[in-house]
DNA sequence: GCGTAAATGACAACATGCTGGCATAAGTAA
DNA sequence: TTACTTATGCCAGCATGTTGTCATTTACGC
């Protein structure tokens, strides 16, 4: 069976390889002056977009990582003063990561420099565009879940 | 400026992370049996999508990472005898990556899962989201390249 | 409640990815 | 051609991510 949408959506998912990367990679050369990482400023986006408290297996689940991993760098971020562990009124051992005021005032002097590029990169780009783009790709989420 | 296409925009970022480790995730899971690591089926799909053939740092542009990495897994995958490395006419020393009979025979039997994973995945979208959605991402890498 | 399954933290081993540096090859402009 | 810039292979060091394992906690079906 010659199906068209296999190759689009073969396509599709090596584009998305790519612009992963380079979205990392733009997120780096942003965060280079604030000492940040693309592990660090990926959590500390996590927790900010967040409404409510995150716990660390929580965060792995938004970033799509391993728990392990995220547990490495915030156990790191802790020792350097960027979060908090707050307790966790719904689980005796899951703390809730928090941002410090030292994380917090990283995130808004990361939101200095992340603001003009959100706006920036998408000037050209009709916000219809961008929302049925986000439906699609939470649509693909909601699959692989 | 609270620009609403900023806030999308960080979303739509957030969930590209979040889609992309899931992606990986599927992957691994229907090349366990070939074994396959992410890294390698990475390598061997973007060869196998590319007409003409690829160089290491050009198989890496296209996955959006380092070339050290690529170079690192292809040499790896040379000894394994997936890949030849072919001589290139337009380059001394940066040699074609090519799949070799044993590469083309693994492909082909990721081929027999991918294949209906992605018609499977793909069952309930229409083709038209499915070729803006490859119109924003293309041009998303096209601003970041 | 009870028992089982799932979630979580902690730790270790290993795979993967990135940066920096250096030498060589290719491309480019004068 | 020459000089300069860029691209590439190679190496080393380090950061990040995954898997596996175990003990403990939580969630869930009965």
């Amino acid at each position: 069976m010659h199906s068209p949408k296999r190759v689009l959506f073969l396509d599709l998912v090596l584009s998305l390889f790519r612009l992963n990367g380079l979205l990392i990679a733009e997120g780096d050369a942003m965060t280079e002056k604030l000492g940040l990482t693309h592990a660090r400023w990926k959590v500390i986006g996590a927790i900010a977009l967040s409404s409510s408290g995150l716990t660390v297996p929580g965060i792995a689940r938004v970033l799509g990582q391993s728990r392990q991993a995220v547990q490495r760098i915030t156990d790191v971020m802790l020792e350097d003063g960027l979060v908090h562990y707050v307790p966790n009124p719904k689980h005796k051992r899951s703390m809730l990561v928090t941002l410090s005021d030292e994380g917090k005032d990283i995130y808004n002097q990361l939101r200095e420099v992340q603001d003009p590029w959100a706006i920036e990169t998408t000037e050209d780009i009709p916000i219809e565009e961008l929302e049925s783009g986000l439906r699609l790709v939470r649509r693909l989420i909601k699959k692989f879940n």
